[in-house]
DNA sequence: TTGCTTATGATAGTAATACTATTATATTTG
DNA sequence: CAAATATAATAGTATTACTATCATAAGCAA
């Protein structure tokens, strides 16, 4: 079977220069990625990575003119990634129900490789958003970036799900905060289960915390 | 009516010399904290807090080690004030359902003032701890900060809370997932309203987010 | 071939940050 | 009054997150 010859497209407001476009640009994120994951955010710097992939310092702020810039495409790059996966498993599904199934399914499920994309490791990239997105979020610059549409995907994904939930019970009024709770829940558990073991539920693997969200979704919205 | 004359215990790792015990102490507190607030951590620095206060930033380092210990402490605070809110609120509540309704009010509801405190506004260190404190999770440090007992207390408030859930049904199985899903939730959806509005569901006000969390409790654990 | 453009490399420099260290002075306590 | 303790004043350092400049190499167009 051929892979499907997809490109995921960035806001280009995300980078100075595209980074799909050229040899160097690729490595700088496939690099950026490892790196990010092995050192943590802000041990990570661009002198780091420039030693990694063999080019100054001076040649990655050609593509990203900060780190906080570089993590935003990244985490950018990781929710349009889900999106495309949402949108390709809940298309053709009969019912509303089996959608939302679908749907909450692959907003709390272990990530695997997807090789269409060879210079992104999306199960190390997920480490990334999980650990770092939050910082992303929770700066002075927020109002700033949501106005340029650095969120737009993630608020798309947030919309696209709770159109399912609408569907299958259009009374529920809190759609949104519902969908939004199982996103940031769903990665949360992730960490709790890595680094704080004794606020998870004893034997917890991610297949209980798919099991806990689809249940809690269903139960909240009468769907059960 | 008088206050209580108490006053919380914090962690004596999480400081070098206890700010609580001299004049200084309280004022790096009171100042960092609205500090933090109006700057944002990245940009909060010991020097512009030592200007604020009008002591050189040595001076601050002697009873802070670094920037992070110091908002690590705050959140510390923050969450043993929680927690006191919870006991006191919850003790000779009659039934565990009620108790449980209770604890859920607590941890969703708006923060008012508590005097109780002179050198802490706990209006402004809620928003730090909703803006700020996974920052103070997502570190590299984490596992041996988490050894040194730091989130002792926030652990401890999942596990009070799991309790009442289990009170009100012995059989649920994921008590620790749904509190912290809870705790995390409503500070995520505080920052949403302000930040986000497009993802949460219009007229949002925090009346409804403790709505909508005391009604997904209760429903999950079967309880409604 | 020459010339032009574009991508990258090599290197230097800068202001700010997050501390550390040292010495002096004021205050408290025994 | 001496000794201990708390704070002030000041200086210094390695690192960071950039910015700037100039040289070189590759690609293509006439």
């Amino acid at each position: 079977m051929h892979q499907l010859p997809i490109q995921i497209i960035i806001n280009d407001g995300l980078f100075v220069k595209d980074p799909e476009s050229t040899d160097l640009g690729k490595k700088i994120i496939s690099k950026s990625i490892e790196l990010i994951e092995e050192l943590g955010f802000e041990a990570f710097t661009f002198k780091k990575l420039g030693q990694a992939i063999g080019s100054p310092e001076s040649s990655v702020y050609r593509y990203f003119e900060s780190k906080h810039q570089l993590l935003v495409y990244l985490i950018c790059w990781y929710w349009s990634w889900v999106e495309y996966k949402l949108v390709f498993g809940t298309v053709n599904q009969q019912s509303s129900h089996e959608k939302l199934n679908v749907a909450i399914q692959i907003l709390t499920e272990p990530i695997h490789m997807d090789y269409s994309f060879e210079h992104v490791n999306e199960v190390i990239l997920n480490k990334i958003v999980v650990a770092e997105s939050t910082k992303v979020f929770h700066t002075k610059k927020i109002d700033a970036e949501n106005q340029l549409g650095y969120f737009a995907v993630y608020k798309r994904i947030v919309q696209r799900v709770s159109d399912i939930i609408l569907e299958v019970n259009p009374d529920f009024k809190y759609p949104n905060m519902l969908v939004s709770t199982v996103m940031e829940g769903a990665h949360q558990q992730a960490f709790f289960v890595e680094h704080l073991p004794t606020i998870t539920d004893q034997a917890e693997c991610t297949d209980q915390v798919q099991e806990f969200y689809t249940n809690l979704v269903m139960k909240v919205i009468d769907a059960i």
